[in-house]
DNA sequence: CTGAAAGCGCTAACAT
DNA sequence: ATGTTAGCGCTTTCAG
């Protein structure tokens, strides 16, 4: 067991949202910090610095956006503009953004357990990847459930999300399909479906299979034998023709 | 290594962003459907069932939201918009509704890396709880780099992310101090900093150490050594404690 | 029971 | 070199 209780961790979240039940601080191992929940604030907003500053919304957008230069916005002015918001603590509000130019600039994965070391080595390089390319990643660990997977997905359609990763954790692919007919551009990440479109990267399973059996045949063995699983699994039967294959080729015999 | 070449996976994520440099193609192991970069769709809106419909936005809006029965809206004026949503496979504007609202229904979830297993089993479950409760995750995993942990906390701040879940990998604090003075509630797993007011969910060590010198003590062995770590971490002090007052409380000798 | 209209924070024509 | 303004999609007073 990770925790003390498991149920800690849940009290945790509770606790973040403001909604800890009364008793369940016993959960935490030093004392709770209360805070209320999530008190909405009067952000800084670009019209903030312009009041600030004396200009107006869009100069202090475009200096705000790099693009101070195409408009050769004065340097004593845009100096102007990134010390008040330096001082501001100015951040752009995302949802704004995403709402003005049609990007949502997250995208989703979709895996079907992080307890599982080979999904979670996945993730990481994915979110790696994604968050160079100034991407946020939006997580969702189904559990290894079919259905989680599919309310997954519903969710990602439903916050506009600009691309999904998926882990398929079963053979429905109507939920993958509804996704490519929104335009949604989906890769599926070792697993894949046949029959609709969608893109993957895999494990080069055949070859794989081939390499280390000539790599076996080559130290001089000859009767080799391959442990198979499940022949209705397109990785499986790749891997079972590296095999034969090159069992075929050194001319050795081989089951089936 | 898990894919033929790691840079499939980016390859794949550049891919998804449709900037997939040419010849980069073969890293996948089958053919790649090349989408275009994340086509901008004129996507059903309010509007669009309002007009589709005849009523207003606001019914609209009042149906949509289950607060039908609040305005008392007709039963017939329901089913007509629920089956306008349907048919046009509708799905809310998740920017517009946090821009509206002021909340972005996301809490972001920070790790060191989800290669380590426990950190990834920890992801998992606080993945599920916030999912439960509606929230998504928002994924940043820090490659055990502090400098990429103190980006993280700003990304996140930047998306007016309405909590932050943090296993901490070093020693600074000031970033997590920035969130709670922008009165974003943080919760610290595992690890935690002194001096700045952080709800933490821990393992208890310190009852673990007890607990575990007590059973030996109770097997009848009397000579028990306490391999530490680091003196400069809170988890082995306590861990360390728990040994000492375990042994001390028996009557036995213990070094240090 | 239903609707009109304002406004969340931002960007991008379109002025000047 | 800088400003005005419309509008993204949604919720919510306020007004029938």
């Amino acid at each position: 067991m990770l925790f003390q209780e498991k149920h800690s961790l849940y009290a945790g979240c509770a606790f973040l949202l403001g909604r800890l039940k009364p008793g369940l601080e016993r959960y935490f191992t030093f004392p709770v910090f209360l805070h209320k929940r999530y008190r909405r604030l009067k952000n800084t907003t670009i019209k903030t610095i312009a009041e600030a500053t004396q200009l107006s919304l869009t100069t202090v957008s475009r200096v705000l956006n790099g693009s101070a230069k195409k408009y050769r916005i004065s340097e004593e002015t845009q100096q102007l503009v990134l010390k008040a918001a330096a001082k501001l603590n100015y951040a752009p509000n995302r949802a704004a953004v995403s709402l003005r130019l049609k990007r949502s600039f997250s995208v989703g994965l979709v895996i079907p357990t992080l307890s599982n070391p080979y999904f979670a080595d996945v993730a990481s390089m994915v979110s790696h990847a994604l968050r160079a390319k100034g991407f946020s990643v939006v997580l969702m660990d189904c559990d290894e459930d079919e259905n989680s997977e599919v309310e997954a997905v519903r969710l990602l359609a439903a916050q506009h999300i600009e691309g999904v990763i998926i882990i398929p954790s079963g053979s429905q692919s109507a939920h993958i399909d509804n996704l490519l007919k929104r335009k949604i551009p989906v890769i599926s990440i070792d697993r894949y479906h046949e029959g609709i479109p969608v893109s993957y990267v895999a494990t080069n399973h055949y070859e794989g299979a081939l390499d280390i059996t000539q790599y076996l045949l080559q130290a001089g063995h000859k009767k080799i034998a391959c442990l198979q699983g499940s022949t209705s699994v397109v990785s499986n039967n790749l891997r079972v023709k590296g095999y034969t294959d090159a069992m075929k080729a050194a001319g050795c015999r081989f089951s089936g």
